[in-house]
RNA sequence: UGGGUCGUCGCCAAGCGGUAAGGCACGGGGUUUUGAUCUCCGCAUACCAAGGUUCGAAUCCUUGCGACCCAGCCA
């Protein structure tokens, strides 16, 4: 069944909120979270649980907090908590409130103790070690520790006293009593809270005891009256623990933990380990290098929001481990800046024409069409001369078959101008093409030549008035669909991922256009105004190709 | 060999007992002053496998097979 009412899809998770709303749960309350730890820049796989969550909240009229998971302080900075809030804003949402899992620390703290006293959480002096040798195997059940039926009262002196400072790192951790002989690795008895002397971005030097993720984030949740936690599917093995910490200290709200497989996108990796090291090692020029499968990085790459979104929701929502194909990113890609990005013309690598007919010093301003299909974008004048560079791949001394563009005593369109003729080649000593001596019709400005068929159209810009520029062609960063199957992941860098392309020459309208602003060069692909350009030398990056349907034998 | 989860077209993905949606990719036709866009057509007698229940099964049952996750004082 199909209903044009909502927007997004129907998927799984919508079928549960649906029958919670239907049966009543929740008050008919829908609450959700996207709760990144800011320990790194967000990526392309953080967009779907971004779009996710705030796309559950939009769609049922309910709101979508963002909560920093910062329990670690060993990795977070407020750098990233900074980057993150610019990008899930950037990507088009906004957070109803804003949240830091550091801000519950007090409650935690509590929470912790009235699970002492009820005799469901004991302090531990195993070292790692020891724990992990009594934990068992994934046959085997563990063993308890000596620690294990310490007293109430010995628990909460020394839990009292951890917090107090007046232990070690990692003398003693506060352990939840469940049960060694679990099936479930995470319910024999994990620790909810370590000793860590580590500097909190946002508390400071208050806490020397900071709660472990599993006991946090359902508590976090709890209070903020999150009616649908959904996370990844390794956190299912995690819900069994989600719900005893909930049950036992008997919190007023219980959320609902769901689970779904996260986003795998081929020739790319999201590790943030191994996106830092391209970043450390220098395999690409920081985290917003258009290569990295960061928001940063899509960003300047010319990616906009909408298609981000886009293809976030057709990608689906499924607990199946998959992987999505680069050109399903592609088509959303191209299909928002088809229709958003004005055109223009860029010449990347010029070849010099000179129309011996026209006459010398004339200049016409001819006038073309923002965008083919959209009137309502308006128009533009574009200087014509005698002198024009035209691509170089657009001229074939020996053209291949099929090949509809310029050739010697050939004809072509110039896009928006008149048909040419290629007269005669004119070579270097060393043989290589530097100009080429063509005729124009004058008769062919705004319409067909009679009598005869142009087929090719290629474009062309001014040699005295375009605009100097760099163009950056970005290629896949990676040789093989899945670098994290290499032992190695380095090794399948792409050496050709980018190509910088010097002494290319855009038409004059570009000058001084905004940075991060995007066009489709026409012909090539969609381009975006990097924030390195300067007056006299701007920088585009290539978001995407277009489609090109021309197979060359 | 413990526990959890998942197997529908090359890649995603609907489907929830009534006889296989859709998207991407791919192939072909048309339009086009972008080999773009747009448009039309084609693309799973078949749902991991084998049994079984049923008038009827991708959907229910059984047994296999395959894949992924879990033994951090990470999240």
């Amino acid at each position: 069944m199909t209903t044009n009412e909502n927007a997004t899809p129907v998927n799984f998770i919508r079928h549960i909120i649906d029958n919670d709303l239907k049966i009543g749960k929740n008050q008919g309350q829908v609450v959700t979270r996207f709760p990144p730890e800011p320990n790194g820049y967000l990526h392309i796989g953080h967009a779907k649980s971004i779009c996710l969550n705030f796309g559950i909240a939009a769609a049922y009229n309910g709101t979508c907090n963002l909560r920093f998971d910062d329990t670690n302080p060993e990795k977070e900075s407020d750098e990233y908590v900074q980057a993150i809030m610019r990008d899930v804003e950037w990507l088009g949402f906004q957070w109803h409130e804003l949240r830091h899992a550091s801000d519950y620390f007090e409650q935690l703290y509590d929470y912790a103790v009235q699970l002492i006293k009820d005799g469901k959480a004991y302090v531990d002096s195993s070292t790692p070690e020891q724990m992990r040798a009594n934990r068992g195997s994934l046959t085997e059940p563990g063993k308890a520790s000596p620690d294990r039926e310490r007293s109430i009262a010995d628990n909460l002196d020394l839990f009292t006293r951890m917090r107090a400072g007046e232990f070690a790192d990692g003398q003693y951790v506060l352990r939840a009593k469940i049960d060694m002989a679990s099936p479930n690795m995470n319910m024999r008895d994990p620790t909810i809270y370590r000793i860590r002397r580590v500097h909190h971005q946002r508390t400071g030097d208050n806490w020397c005891l900071y709660p472990m993720y599993d006991y946090t984030h359902c508590i976090s949740d709890a209070l903020e009256g999150i009616t649908h936690s959904i996370c990844t599917l390794e956190f299912e093995d995690h819900r069994p623990l989600y719900d005893w910490v909930l049950d036992e200290l008997q919190t007023p709200r219980h959320p609902q933990q769901i689970e779904f497989a996260r986003l795998q996108l081929e020739y790319t990796i999201v590790s943030k380990r191994k996106l830092n090291q391209l970043v450390m090692e220098k395999h690409v020029n920081g985290w917003d290098d258009p290569r990295m499968p960061t928001i940063a990085g899509l960003r300047r790459a010319g990616v906009t929001p909408a298609a981000i979104r886009d293809f976030c929701e057709r990608i689906g929502l499924t607990k199946q481990n998959s992987w999505i194909e680069m050109g399903v990113l592609e088509y959303c890609i191209r299909e928002d800046l088809n229709e958003n990005a004005l055109r223009a013309m860029a010449v990347l690598q010029p070849l010099r024409v000179v129309i011996d007919n026209y006459p010398d010093d004339q200049t016409e301003l001819l006038e073309v069409s923002n965008h083919p299909q959209k009137p309502e974008l308006g128009k533009r004048q574009i200087p014509f001369a005698k002198t024009i560079l035209i691509e170089q791949d657009d001229f074939a001394e020996v053209p291949p078959p099929k090949y509809k563009r310029l050739v010697e005593g050939g004809e072509v369109r110039l896009r928006g101008s008149y048909v040419i003729r290629c007269n005669e080649i004119i070579k270097d000593s060393a043989g290589n093409i530097i100009e080429l001596r063509c005729s124009y019709d004058p008769d062919t400005l705004g319409k067909n030549p009679e009598g005869r068929k142009v087929k090719g159209v290629i474009h062309w810009v001014s040699e005295a008035h375009a605009q100097a520029a760099e163009v950056r062609l970005y290629n896949r960063l990676f040789t093989v669909p899945n670098p994290d199957n290499e032992e190695n992941f380095l090794t399948v860098v792409n050496p050709n991922s980018l190509e910088i392309l010097q002494g290319c020459r855009v038409e004059p309208s570009l000058s001084g256009a905004a940075i991060e602003s995007r066009y489709q060069f026409e012909r090539t692909g969609y381009f975006c105004v990097d924030k390195d350009s300067t007056a006299e030398l701007m920088v585009f990056n290539r978001t995407v190709t277009l489609r090109d349907n021309w197979v060359k034998d």
